[in-house]
DNA sequence: TATGAATGAGCCTTCATTCAT
DNA sequence: TATGAATGAAGGCTCATTCAT
């Protein structure tokens, strides 16, 4: 990779980053382009050389923020895996991983703010990632592994996920961030309880 | 109510018409105040004498629609209700509004679109209403009223609607809208037994 | 007429008198709309109350400027008539009239560029004038009425004008900007001559 | 010619062509110097090695494309000549260029939008022609040519042609463009009434 | 209560130009 | 000679908000 190539992923990655900081301390509205570039280091006229607009920008980092979570859970639960003698089931995977990210979320509000309802784009948005990041492991890709791994069969496996991610983002924001319905130790256990009973409800007996 | 109290009453309900129409065809941000005073046929400043700003209106219409949609489901079910002979179970009636919900979203998508992934403010959100209308009927009241009409009983029953209406709202723009994760009729019998397998979940036995 | 209307004739009236002095002086393309604003003493914003944008500003000062001139020139006229004994020829009216602007231009040249080769708008544009005066006299309507004054017939009488015009002014506009095909003292006789040709070949005999 | 000469004539022919279409199709202001370059499959920075500015390459083709003009109609008038047995008048030699020009305008109106009221630069500017063509021949040395080939004698032979052109040209773009003072039909005998009359007027008797 | 002209900060975006490669 | 990433000044324009009427 040249000097010029090196240069201008480092120019994203500040781009991304300075973004990111100005987007959760201050808001995605009440950002401007030439606050991103000041804070980047680079000229207003640079940005638009890497993004068509603000929006594009945010739904990026988006993604990459929610990809990310998934991802840290997976190699979490990777370490977890390692360290058991006995096998783990596809759900205690799955509700293992979804407590991670609810963890995640709980512990970092701002980000929880951003990502907003949007969890699920890092599992299943299919976005062409200049070069956030070169090794982009698909978290799809890894729940297939655990369905291959599991013993019991489920039908639906795609649509499954996507309500479950779902259902945990959008009650998850309204518990952390506005205690709506409840707070957040109230209403956990109950999200559990009901991310259990729908994947028991998709198993194909 | 005099005549002022009146004409005050039509500016609102027009400024709150020429938004909703102006927010659905170009978009909340490319609405600007100065063209809903204009559709409204009001003066500008005028604008300024019924709300704060463009997100209180937002806001509210946006609480506004989705009450609606739960109120005109209620009243549905009512009919349906009174031309049976039987009694309807607990859990058929929320599939019955549900369905209609999906429906109606489905028929209007801009609509939905609108509302966003914000169904559950016409249910939970407290909201200081003006005069939007008067006889505002609380769909939470109705619920509750069909939790004591039926025998069988439930944990967490506001916890539970609130997971639910967001599992639908969730899926059913994903779906709707982007066809993601397949498209809404591939996705709507999933959906509905997940419903169901939450409604058994939380039945105390 | 009231305070805030006259208030809003006056300020138009800054906005087309700093326009018009920078535009002669820095260009059109030199020319911001900011300058424009700062020079009138009014607001950026208040600009785009008046005009859509800076095109429309300057074709409505050209037309204004063109016709001007030939107001100023049929005023001089009429004072060269009201102290003559013997009555004009058309002819000798018209040739008065395209000398006198020729020598406005001549003393004035940044006027001249301001106006390039748009003179004929003075006399053939129909512009929905606002403000910029309540009393036009349209400069066709004194032709028309020098036409009937004389005795001699005219076939064509409005191209023929036109093309006076546009001869005048394109010859004009390079000789005395240009010396092309050469300066203002050798066309003249040159240029007049051929006038008086046009104008007699377009008699009817 | 060497390789590297041949390939530099060809990316200023691209530059000449690309720029012409862009002018023409979307205005010169509106056509940006990245636009040029992408489309003539150059580098930004090379047009800078060909051109000072986006205005320099105007005039240039502007120039050219109203010198081309003219040579056609040369080309056509010594076709003609040679067809025939009789010789032709100086009149009818120049009455037959002009006609030839205003079809051309007529049947391109992009053209004569671009060439606007600057015809007579392809015959009276004196340009510094970097390599747009080599074997300019000069419409003005054959203007000259015409003048010997006929007895009789006309005074001040460039400026009257001068003055025709400027005529032709902006009676022409009015009433082709605009239809002002009345459409191109009704003008035309007209304005060659009026050519007649000022060759007639030149005439040394 | 209602108006709408005026504001002016601040936004996005473009673009000619440079210069290290 | 050719490149094209980077620049950053500058521009047009919008818009929420105010306030005198």
């Amino acid at each position: 990779m040249g000097k010029a190539e090196l240069n201008k992923i480092k120019k994203l990655n500040m781009i991304l980053d300075s973004a990111f900081d100005l987007f959760t301390s201050k808001g995605v509205e009440n950002t401007s382009i030439a606050e991103i570039s000041e804070q980047s280091g680079v000229a207003k006229g640079t940005f638009y050389l890497y993004f068509r607009d603000k929006h594009e920008l945010r739904n990026r980092l988006v993604y990459h923020k929610s990809s990310t979570l998934f991802k840290e859970a997976s190699a979490a639960l990777d370490q977890v895996i390692a360290c058991k003698s006995t096998p783990m089931s596809f759900e205690d995977k799955l509700i293992f991983i979804i407590d991670f990210v609810i963890n995640k979320l709980e512990d970092n509000k701002i980000l929880l703010a951003f990502i907003s309802k949007n969890l699920s784009w890092g599992v299943f948005k299919k976005e062409p990632i200049n070069a956030v990041s070169d090794s982009e492991v698909d978290f799809k890709e890894i729940y297939y592994k655990m369905l291959t791994e599991e013993e019991k069969k489920f039908k639906e496996p795609e649509i499954m996920l996507f309500m479950i991610i779902e259902l945990v983002n959008s009650t998850a924001h309204s518990a952390i961030l506005y205690n709506e319905p409840a707070d957040m130790e109230t209403v956990k256990p109950c999200l559990f309880d009901t991310v259990r009973a729908i994947i028991k409800e998709h198993e194909i007996k």
